[in-house]
DNA sequence: GTACGATAAATCGCACCCGATATATCTTAT
DNA sequence: ATAAGATATATCGGGTGCGATTTATCGTAC
């Protein structure tokens, strides 16, 4: 028990440090950082978005979020303009110039990278793994329960 | 595989911040951060260590070591004295006091979220969680060879 | 209409994280 | 012995991440 919560415990650290890896050198060809690419990723896919909704899809503090914009703003990549409907609110969306440069998603090159994982199992092996995966999930979310750990009530439970 | 793939590499993201999240609830109840208390863990483990070999335990860079070593320094958590072997080193440790307040080593409240995660699953789903990882694990590692990155081969592989 | 509560985003201060640089020191080659 | 290469650590500058605070604005209750 004690060395398979330990094994475990290292796999997930060496897992997410190694999709961090695989986006990162993506962000590096552009020029930006993961948090950037993440960022503009968001924008991307909602066209227009506000940083309340940002900082909810993209699990960072409001904080957070507004001095990348800014960052991203000030680099000519993202766009700011006032929301008519709210004069709190600001709209960010791409600039056209740079709609053309970057029509790849944020998740891409992690998606090929799990995808690439993935295919070199066999399809029992990958059911293995994912059942795996859900088992440990199930558990998880079982003990955050228990602990009235609600913080991160806020995952959207793939497959909804 | 598409919608697998993406359960997956969500799944870790989670994994990753419940891990986190757990030592987190730890820390503070020191007036610690995540990092310094990783910091005062490895210290407490080896009695004495240098900025170089916590670099390498902690999988951070020696700048980062350094400004968290300074900090700690400077709350009178952890000594400096400097190296008589090595003009250019310092050996880390614990200040005698401090070293009766905090007996816990940073990893205790991680294995503990673990195991009774593991301890809601029976052993045979146990079992699985952990023959998926292994699949994983060997499947991420057989890409990273393939893809020549060979930077976090700094992984201590388990049970060796 | 007015007051109060809630909200959106910018900002602040602190800690962390990184790569690059600087300085002093050690190791090795000649 | 001397010079060159390698190394340990502090520091710098930029970016990230957070919680707290501030200011303006919106929504709701009366």
């Amino acid at each position: 028990m004690e060395d398979r919560a330990d094994y475990i415990r290292e796999s997930i650290d060496f897992l997410h440090r190694f999709l961090v890896k695989s986006i990162q050198k993506h962000a590096e060809e552009h020029g930006l950082t993961v948090p950037q690419l993440r960022v503009i990723a968001q924008v991307l896919v909602n066209k227009q978005i506000t940083i309340k909704h940002l900082t909810q899809n993209l699990r960072m503090t409001q904080s957070t979020v507004s001095d990348i914009v800014e960052r991203l703003s000030a680099k000519g990549i993202l766009l700011k303009t006032p929301n008519p409907k709210d004069k709190r609110s600001v709209i960010i969306s791409v600039s056209e110039e740079v709609l053309n440069l970057i029509k790849d998603h944020s998740n891409e090159p992690v998606k090929r990278a799990v995808r690439d994982v993935l295919s070199l199992l066999t399809p029992e092996e990958q059911g293995t793994v994912e059942q795996g995966m859900r088992l440990l999930m199930k558990a998880v979310t079982e003990k955050m329960e228990k602990d009235g750990m609600g913080q991160m009530e806020s995952f959207d439970e793939p497959f909804h």
